[in-house]
DNA sequence: ATCAGCATGTAAGGCGTTACATGATTCA
DNA sequence: TGAATCATGTAACGCCTTACATGCTGAT
C-alpha cells in the first residue's frame, strides 16, 4: 500500500459526499474539520492536479459562466484509494502544542509568564469550545443521518477534549499560584 | 523579534537546566516532551551547528576520552532568545489526528471499519495513559522544586486529555452501535 | 564475537506554508 | 467606485523525516 500523502485522501473524502472545486474543498475544510487537519491552497491546487494525472478524480465542468471554476468528481479508483486508506488501522495522531512547551521551560521566567501564557491558550479555547459546541448541538438531533453521525463524532471529540483543557488550566494555574494540588 | 525555529527553543530550554550533546538532547526529547513535540537528529544537529554560529550555544567540551562527544553550553545571547520566546504569547497549537480524519470520512464504508479504528486509537492511548499517570505521581510528590513542577504540569496535561479521549472513544462506540446518545 | 546502544553527521526528498500574481463578480 | 469574496494557480522557502554512513564501547 503505497503511503497516501494525507491531503490527497482529505481531498477524496470530501469528493465523495459531493463535488467540489478546490475553492469549495478549502472552504469545507476551514469549516468542517480545521481543528484537526488544516489545508492551503498551496497544497490543495498541485494535489489535484496530481490526483487527476493519476486518474484518482476527474474535472467535471470548465466553467458554467464567464467565471473559471473547475469542479472535480472522485473516479472509481479514487474511491478505492479512499477505501484502502479507511480499512488501514495504522494512524499517526500528534499534537505540536507550543504552549506546553513554553510551560515545560518556565522555570527560566518568573510564574507570572507561565501563568499569562495559560491564560492566553485557556481564552482560545474557550472561544473555540464555544463554536463546537453549538454545531454539536445541531448535529446530535440527526443522529440518524449517517453523515451528521460522522461529523458530530469528530465534532464531540472536541469538545470532550476543550472541556479537558479548560479543567487542566484551572488546575494548572492554581499549581503556579501556590503550588498545591 | 524574528520568528524562531522551534527546535531552536527546544534546544535552548534543555541548555538552560544543563549542559547537553546533541545525543542527550534527542533523549530528553523523547523521554520528557515526546508526547506533545518531537525531534529527530536530522534535526538536532544542523540545529545546533546553526545555532553554535549564531553564538546562541557554545562547545564546551570536545572528548573526554576515545570517545567523541561534544557538549552544548547554552550562551547569554541564547539565554536571552529563549526568554524573548517564553515572554511571547502567541503560540502555535496544532493536533493533526489521522484518527479523526478517517472517523470523519468513515460513511464511506461499513460502521465496523470505524469502530476498528476507534479501538485501535483507544489501546494506543490507554498504553500512553498509563506511562503519564506513572510520571504525573512520582512529580507530584515534588512539586516543591520547580523543574518538577514544569515538568508535572505538561504530564498532568496528558493525563488529562487522554483520560478525556477514553471517555470519547466510549460514547463513540456506543453511538455506533446503537446510533443514541 | 557480536549486538545493542552511544555518538555524530549528511543527503534526498516530502510536505507544507506564505506570499505573490491575476482577474471576475457582487454588493454597498 | 471600491472593497470583499470568489477562484485558480505558482514560486520560494522552511522545516522535518528517513535513510544512509561511520565508528566506538560495553555487556553477554
Amino acid at each position: 500500500m503505497a503511503r497516501e500523502k494525507k491531503i490527497d485522501m482529505v481531498i477524496l473524502g470530501l469528493l465523495s459526499h459531493e463535488d467540489l472545486s478546490g475553492y469549495d474543498i478549502k472552504k469545507r475544510i476551514d469549516s468542517m474539520i480545521s481543528f484537526f487537519w488544516k489545508g492551503s491552497f498551496g497544497n490543495i491546487y498541485p494535489a489535484l492536479k496530481d490526483m487527476e494525472e493519476a486518474g484518482l478524480v476527474n474535472r467535471i465542468s470548465e466553467s458554467d459562466s464567464g467565471r473559471e471554476k473547475i469542479i472535480y468528481k472522485i473516479t472509481d479508483k479514487g474511491s478505492e484509494s479512499l477505501k484502502d486508506w479507511l480499512k488501514d488501522e495504522q494512524a499517526v495522531n500528534e499534537i505540536r502544542y507550543e504552549t506546553l512547551l513554553k510551560l515545560f521551560f518556565g522555570g527560566a521566567l518568573d510564574k507570572a509568564v507561565s501563568l499569562a501564557n495559560i491564560e492566553q491558550f485557556e481564552n482560545k479555547v474557550k472561544g473555540d469550545l464555544r463554536l463546537l459546541k453549538g454545531y454539536c448541538e445541531n448535529l446530535k438531533e440527526h443522529l440518524d443521518n449517517d453523515d451528521h453521525m460522522y461529523y458530530y463524532l469528530t465534532a464531540s471529540f472536541g469538545v470532550e477534549t476543550y472541556e479537558a483543557y479548560l479543567k487542566w488550566c484551572m488546575k494548572a494555574k492554581k499549581i503556579l499560584k501556590n503550588g498545591v494540588v
